[in-house]
DNA sequence: GTCTATAATTTGATAGAC
DNA sequence: GTCTATCAAATTATAGAC
């Protein structure tokens, strides 16, 4: 049986379909579809289709940062180790782009509350690289390594190669 | 008097919404609006939503070629630098994204001629960095410092914060 | 080359029965 | 909570007059 709940049920959908084709790029008739019932039921669950994009992203944002775990306690290079697995989950075990980072790209043209939910997780694992990294971090700044992960997954995933992530991601510190 | 030609208006008016909301998020009326004329004259000149998309990523990427300039001419820093102002113009004299960093990030769910046509756009600049750095280059990989940018401007944007992406674009080398 | 007109489909969203 | 039925608007695209 199916123990997730219905609104999870259209979330996972929704999530899918969202880090294929982006906010614009998936529709409620589709979900409706994917789930096995009819439009007007996803609107009983998200009224607007802004209520479920935001919906989107702050469970996006939520599990990240339980993925991430608590900065205090993970160190610096945990906390880059931790980060970058979690856009390669994206890339290799979904196949799929970060949520927000697509939504952040399309970020000017989408309602008010999904745009705000975003941007909350971006805020999320800057907030959470800046505590790991402590007041002393000389190295790269938390925007950079967010930024080259990000940007990591776009270029993998357009040239079809998941190598150019590893070499993107891995940085200025290249062993030799 | 405006001396562009239809189809370069066209594909001003679509450059400008797709840099905005994505390959989904802009239709054939919106822009025949933005220039003044009806829906079927946009598709006398692209009779296709799939061959405007093409159009727009193969000239996105013969611009930003031509700005970049021949890469055994310029040396490995002016490369980065030349590469970084392209993408500080998008985000602050166009206020908008690059088009193949959103057209990547959609990447699945493009037509297949939009998907290509984007792809060479970074195998363009993939190739300009990696001409100009030459063999002996020991320092940040060309895919971690186009992600590099592409991530900076989703960030910026996404926190509307300039300074985001200078900080994401300064990269590993932070004078001190 | 641009227009009017239109086709066929899809969109986000609502009303009301069950 | 899900359904049927429906809406008004928007979508990509085409046919044919001018």
């Amino acid at each position: 049986m199916d123990e997730r709940t219905m609104r999870d049920r259209i979330l996972d959908a929704a999530e899918a379909r969202a880090r294929t084709s982006g906010y614009h790029g998936f529709s409620f008739r589709e979900l409706a579809d994917d789930v096995g019932v009819k439009s007007s039921s996803i609107h009983y669950h998200f009224p607007t289709k802004g209520d479920l994009g935001a919906a989107l992203a702050k469970r996006y944002a939520t599990r990240a940062g339980d993925y991430l775990g608590d900065p205090a306690s993970v160190g610096p290079e945990e906390a880059v180790t931790r980060l970058t697995q979690l856009f390669r989950d994206a890339l290799v075990r979904d196949d799929k782009m970060c949520l927000c980072g697509l939504f952040g790209a399309e970020h000017e043209s989408l309602p008010p509350e999904v745009a705000s939910a975003t941007g909350d997780f971006f805020r999320l694992v800057l907030g959470y690289l800046t505590a790991a990294f402590g007041p002393r971090w000389a190295g790269e700044a938390p925007a950079a390594i967010l930024a080259r992960l990000e940007g990591a997954l776009i270029i993998a995933r357009a040239l079809g190669d998941v190598n150019l992530f590893e070499v993107a991601a891995q940085g200025p510190s290249r062993g030799g």
